[in-house]
DNA sequence: AATAAAAATGTAATCATTACAATCTAAATT
DNA sequence: AATTTAGATTGTAATGATTACATTTTTATT
C-alpha cells in the first residue's frame, strides 16, 4: 500500500486533466502522505493554517472533482461520513467497531471469485470488514 | 442469496434475545422479502400506511438493535445514507454509478487471500463494487 | 491591460441521523 | 384485578455532513 510515486504532483494533475491549483495540489498532496483515510473536516482542519483562505466547499470539490477522474477513491466504511484514500489500488480496509479505527489490508481481490456477470463494466473493488481490532481485543 | 427460512419472525426475535413488538416484527419481516437493501426512509414509508403510528426514531431504534444483535447489516456502499440487509451472509454489492441501483452478488469472501493478522476479530465481512450495470451501459 | 474562463469562497439550505424527554405498552408483582 | 416497573414507541429539536448557488478571486488568452 502507498507505493505510489508521484515526484511531481503538479504534473501529475495535469496527465490527469485537472488544473494544478495551489489547493488541489496541496488537498492530494495530504491525502497522498496520509495513512488514516481523512475526512473532509479533517484535510479541512490540516490544511487551513497552511492556506488560510481555504473553504470546506473548496476541499469538497476538490474531492468531487479527484474521484470523477479517478485518482481518489471514496471510502464508505464509516456511517456518517465519507473517508478519502488517495491509494487507489485494490486493497481492503478493516474497521474496528469499539475504537473506530480503520486499517489498511492487503487482499487479491482479483482472483475473488463472484458469479458477477460479465456484462458489468467494474471501475471500483473494495473490500470492508468489521470487528475488533487487536488492541482492543486485548482489552476485554 | 436470501435463502434464509425463517417461519416465524417472532419466535426468532425471542431467540436473539429480542423483545418480539409489532414494530419490530414488521420492520425485520419488510427487510427479509426486501431484495433492494432499503433506506430507513424508504422502510418508513413502507410501513406508515400500515402502522400510522410509527415513527422514524423507532425505525431508526430497530435498525440499530437488529445491527447490535448481528441479524441485520449495513451497507454503506452509499454516499450519503446508510442501507440494511437481512441477508447476513457473505456476499457483494455492486453500485451502478449511473443509475444508482444496487445489486448482490455471490462472493467467496471466505477464500479471499489477505494479510490481515490473525489478531484482528472479523465480524462482517462487505465486497463493494462500482461501476457501470449492463442495462446502463447498453444505452450508451 | 482587457477579457473570458476557471477556481475558490461564503452563506444558506437540505437531509440523514441522533438526543432527549414524554407517552404508551406489556410484563411482573402484590 | 390493580399497581408497579421496565421496556418500547413517539415527537420535537438539535447536530452535522453535504450541496446549491451566487459572488469574488485567480488564471489564462487575446
Amino acid at each position: 500500500m502507498k507505493e505510489m510515486k508521484i515526484d511531481n504532483i503538479g504534473d501529475f494533475l495535469k496527465s490527469k486533466n485537472i488544473k494544478p491549483s495551489f489547493q488541489r495540489i496541496r488537498i492530494f498532496e495530504y491525502l497522498m502522505n496520509s495513512f488514516e483515510h481523512p475526512t473532509v473536516d479533517e484535510i479541512y482542519k490540516a490544511l487551513i493554517s497552511e492556506i488560510p483562505t481555504l473553504s470546506k466547499t473548496t476541499v469538497y470539490n476538490t474531492l468531487n472533482l479527484f474521484i470523477e477522474k479517478r485518482i481518489v477513491h471514496m471510502v464508505t466504511i464509516e456511517e456518517n461520513e465519507v473517508r478519502y484514500d488517495a491509494d487507489v489500488s485494490d486493497h481492503g480496509h478493516f474497521k474496528c467497531d469499539i475504537c473506530g479505527k480503520v486499517y489498511d489490508f492487503k487482499a487479491n481481490i482479483i482472483e475473488l471469485d463472484t458469479d458477477l456477470s460479465e456484462l458489468f463494466i467494474v471501475n471500483q473493488k473494495d473490500i470492508f470488514f468489521r470487528g475488533t481490532c487487536p488492541s482492543c481485543s486485548k482489552k476485554n
